[in-house]
DNA sequence: ACGGAGGGTGAGCAAGCGCTTAGAGGTGCC
DNA sequence: GGCACCTCTAAGCGCTTGCTCACCCTCCGT
């Protein structure tokens, strides 16, 4: 019924302060479209008729089609990144800044599944420059998690024998989220984030102590 | 009895049964364009340049770009649900049943994360029918790990408060292995397979089954 | 009142898509 | 040899794709 994103706090909507209002909504509908059908099975006439407008519209906004998934990608890929980052340099104990960082970062694969699949999942459709500068975006995330991990470790909170497949396999769980995630299914952003938060703590060992 | 695919040469091929000689070629190589691109960026042409003959020697063999994804997603489908139906129904504790599924089920995902990849994320392409297909075998697969859970929780060997979430984040987990597994990574197939036996027990709460 | 600017449109182009067709070559059976 | 059969190819058909272009609106400062 109503598409137009109210944005008053940009909660619900997580593209609310792409101006101008067109701009905005090509982004919206590229993110549905794409995670939908995936990248190269939507064309520009679908995402132009999502978002109300002419075909030709679209190129007084983005130059290419590629451009509209690099925008999505970048600023998705950002956003997950200071997730983790913010719960890695949080205080508190080790098992705490790693389910505070599992937390959020699954709720936000959830909250926004849309996004997040379309971050996750379709980045193998970027232009080898904007593919290469994503990549570097996930590295980073990668880093922020194992640092966590490897503090846990030096502090013989967490039991991890190989840190870097602990991280690997704690990082894919969480970004799986966004691949079955389902708005109308039976758990809520929150409950899956307390539930995984949960599990990793003690895929690393660390249960049993803080928890009842 | 032997579910695998007959091994001629020293290599294993997934798709070694297929005859005649060109359509088990047009199979790899579609494996291999659709892992890498995905099937709605690879043509018909990318297909049997691959598989070396021209274009139109596709259709001699199936009727639709289509039906290829269709074979090679019904085909790695029922493998997987044989490996974990196996372990399900193989003698031991819950605990030893659930590390043999996790354990054979990631090296398969690992060992062929090229169709794997296939598999597990190009089904969206697949026409309805073929899809609804897909998806019945989906669902089995989910059932015959939950009820390894189940077993365990009945047993008192797992503590697990929710079954259902905890199944799909086990799934979630082995499936995404065919996402980021790489052949000339640092790890094998045997290894991952071994690391997420040990994660997911513990995420059960049955990390302690050499003790009692 | 009016010219310029920028957001928008209908029509359409070149290229590439999935798929088809007419026919060539090899092979085995009579 | 004659014929049917199977596999494969060169050529190309009808259509869709990403994208462009000439032109039309509405708004706005002077």
């Amino acid at each position: 019924m109503d598409a137009e994103p109210k944005n008053t706090g940009g909660k619900i909507e997580p593209w609310g302060d792409i101006t101008p209002d067109a701009a905005r909504r090509l982004v919206n509908a590229a993110v549905h479209a794409f995670a939908e059908r995936g990248y190269h099975a939507t064309t520009t006439r679908d995402i132009a008729g999502r978002a109300g407008m002419s075909p030709a519209a679209l190129y007084i906004h983005y130059k290419t089609k590629e451009e509209l998934l690099y925008q999505i990608s970048k600023v998705g890929h950002e956003r997950a990144l200071k997730i983790v980052e913010r719960a890695r340099d949080s205080e508190g104990t080790p098992a705490e800044r790693l389910a505070d960082a599992v937390r959020s970062f699954v709720r936000w694969h959830a909250e926004h599944h849309m996004t997040a699949r379309v971050v996750q999942y379709e980045l193998g459709a970027l232009a080898e420059e904007h593919h290469a500068e994503v990549i570097a975006v996930r590295k980073a995330t990668d880093g922020a998690v194992r640092s966590i991990i490897e503090d846990g470790v030096k502090a013989g909170a967490f039991d991890v024998p190989d840190v870097r497949g602990a991280t690997v396999a704690v990082l894919s769980l969480c970004i799986d989220v966004a691949r079955w995630f389902n708005a109308q299914g039976r758990s809520t952003p929150d409950e899956v984030g307390d539930l995984y938060a949960g599990l990793v703590l003690r895929m690393v060992g660390a249960g049993g102590q803080d928890r009842p």
